[in-house]
DNA sequence: CAGCATCCGAACCGATACTG
DNA sequence: CAGTATCGGTTCGGATGCTG
């Protein structure tokens, strides 16, 4: 039985590369990374990445929502509040970050 | 003593953002994953990955060198052969890698 | 065989201004 | 406060053709 391997024709094929789209994107990590230690607001997220555009970092959010690592909570009041909070999914990524902010401190950043 | 978080002015003071920048080109991951097993040349890998076009297979593999991820190495024969392989560092990513592959399928192709 | 050069189109990021 | 709308600029991927 001849074995034959797998060719790739979409990178979506690729585990790996479906799950780097869920969590690759430029702030997401951040983003994830921030929420770690309990739910945040919009503006809370947005003092703590001013690097981010507020149109980014909010459809980051959305992204971030509909791949279910991340619940949106806005509440009916004036002014409006909206809290952000890991899901449990999002909290299982968090740990593959975890070897992956080691890894990159070993491999990437010590050429600093 | 009051205890003030870190900005992000710039994604990539994340170092799992720096991480991603490393591995997560579009079919970086696969190529990756190709050479577990050994080097291959790069007519094989083309094979492999035939969605990649020439022109982008050659410069994801140029990245992945620069980074120290893989060797290149030029046979001075003709026709030419070259040959890529995995680095120490870019052996110890797929350890990651392979993280990330089983979360993907639990918590992303899930749905499929 | 293993690429590089060129050109094109899509996707994404970002600043600014406006809204409920 | 928490966004959305609009417009640009840049980066990236992809198809094609050429080279040592």
């Amino acid at each position: 039985m001849k074995k034959v391997e797998k060719r790739y024709w979409a990178a979506d094929d690729c585990p790996i590369t479906a799950a780097i789209d869920v969590m690759g994107g430029k702030w997401k990590p951040i983003i994830i990374w921030a929420l770690i230690n309990g739910n945040r607001r919009f503006g809370e997220l947005h003092k703590l990445i001013p690097g981010a555009a507020v149109k980014v970092l909010s459809r980051q959010l959305k992204e971030l929502e509909m791949d279910g690592i991340i619940t949106r909570t806005a509440y009916p009041e004036v002014p409006p509040r909206v809290e952000y909070d890991l899901t449990d999914k999002g909290k299982s990524l968090t740990e593959i970050m975890q070897s992956l902010s080691l890894w990159s401190q070993a491999n990437v950043l010590e050429r600093i």
